[in-house]
DNA sequence: GCGACATTAACGTAGCGTCAATGTTT
DNA sequence: AAAACATTGACGCTACGTTAATGTCG
């Protein structure tokens, strides 16, 4: 027979596999792959047979198996070994899918965020329903945050981040939250601590619970927030609205900004709860 | 007041925010992220306000932006652009659970075939139901597949594969498939071709129907299937059976074996249709 | 001798981490 | 003067792709 027929060059191989000859002389290189006759110009020929090893290869590699555990695993290929692997791969799968999933979740929980940012002008007050939420509070109570801030109260706010984003990878940032006393005190001077919305159900998490909140929104120069406090009670008043507990304020939209002057704050205070 | 205090050196920056030194260094470099202030020295020092810019950053990076598109981004943060950016990566997240999701039944499917060779012997035959598949179905006729086959032949397999993968990426490897007649007549000279399961619903697809099929194992060298075929032809006539139509032969197990004496060959046919 | 192959070294890619040499602050 | 910072360049990492110089086949 034509045995010259039976073996492919480099090029002919890569063609018939879909991938570049350099992949070819790669794989050779790192020893994954290598042709079974190598002849004495240095030409590379493989024959038919090792087509099937090769898209085993491929196979695996589209697994997301790195260079180093295909070679690993084609050196000695073996059921049990193959059952092991596709089995870890298969939950590492699943953990990816939900990761993405919170991906997701956060993504069109700030896109919803955007909307009510398009909707709204500066001191708007309404109310609203809202659904449960769990928060994780630390109570590093601080002045304010602003440029006058000190380092330690700077790294006191980026260690709730990281315990709360440790807690959940859930980031959709963090607000602060206020006793109502003080603000009916009209004392601002020191916020009750920081919070951040935990999207899965972790101890020693405060319930902000679903009922009507009253909601009011804040452009620009936060200095206009006890201002707009005053407001707030005004309306509650009017309302006949019995606000309770603490007042929750969060920034709607930091990442979309350029400077303060866009820079929106939500605030959100319990009037009735909705039993469950 | 202290001004300095108001400063965060690199090593100080990096540690607030939990990232490597490097990095800041690597983003002031490729103009992604800047300190507000650089000494004469050349030492860089941040701004607490920058803070939240650099989370925004973080951020961004972690939904898979390059620093190319974060850059493009922050230069000019606004709300229309991020929505676009939001909704672009839910539908790439959508579609990337899709490609896992397959994925995972690939390896659940190829999970299940070992398990299946873990309970067989050579020559085992038995019946079983099986549900309906979709085959792409290519009548490239050929004599065999081992070593002796022909470039021709064995470009037309990958061709094969190639278009059959582009329907499905749900990579099974493939079958032969050869009409009852011939194994009657003891012709194995030429099977008619070759299938590929497909896991959607595209057109021209042969449907393998639900039903009861008869099953046949060959362990190691294929020259035993004409024997084998007897076996299942008096196996038939014994146990009553009517054989119709294609036998469908696949590979089991092609990527845990070290040598062609541990391949294993599945052979099935239909008996009686399961009406739908 | 020419076109179409083959080979190789060397460099580029992204996004940093690591290391080591060196300068500065405290 | 020493510890603890800061800086920088250079190299490493993965898994190849690109380019270019050069050798070989038909």
């Amino acid at each position: 027979m034509n045995k010259e027929n039976l073996l492919f060059t480099t090029g002919e191989f890569s063609k018939l596999h879909n991938v570049n000859k350099r992949t070819l002389h790669y794989y050779d290189k790192v020893g994954l792959f290598s042709p079974l006759h190598k002849a004495e110009n240095g030409y590379r020929y493989y024959t038919p047979y090792q087509s099937a090893t090769f898209e085993n290869i491929l196979s695996l590699r589209e697994l997301g198996m790195s260079i180093e555990e295909v070679k690993q695993y084609i050196d000695n290929p073996n059921s049990s070994d193959f059952m092991n692997l596709t089995t870890t791969k298969i939950t590492e799968i699943d953990e990816t899918i939900k990761k993405l999933n919170i991906m997701k979740s956060i993504l069109k929980k700030k896109n919803e965020m955007l909307e009510i940012c398009n909707n709204i002008y500066d001191g708007k007050i309404d109310t609203f329903i809202c659904e449960q939420e769990n928060l994780f509070m630390s109570n590093t109570n601080y002045s304010e945050i602003n440029d006058n801030i000190s380092k330690k109260e700077m790294s006191e706010i980026l260690n709730h981040l990281k315990v709360a984003w440790s807690m959940s990878s859930f980031k959709l940032g963090c607000g602060s939250y206020i006793n109502l006393d003080k603000i009916k005190n009209n004392d601002f001077t020191n916020y009750d601590g920081l919070f951040t919305v935990i999207n899965n159900h972790k101890k020693n998490l405060f319930i902000k619970e679903k009922g009507l909140y009253l909601r009011a929104y804040n452009i620009g120069d936060c200095n206009k927030i006890p201002q707009l406090y005053k407001k707030i009670i005004d309306y509650a008043n009017v309302n006949n609205l019995k606000l309770t507990g603490y007042s929750f304020e969060r920034g709607m939209n930091e990442f979309v900004i350029k400077d303060e002057s866009e820079y929106i704050v939500e605030i959100t205070i319990l009037c009735n709860k909705f039993g469950s």
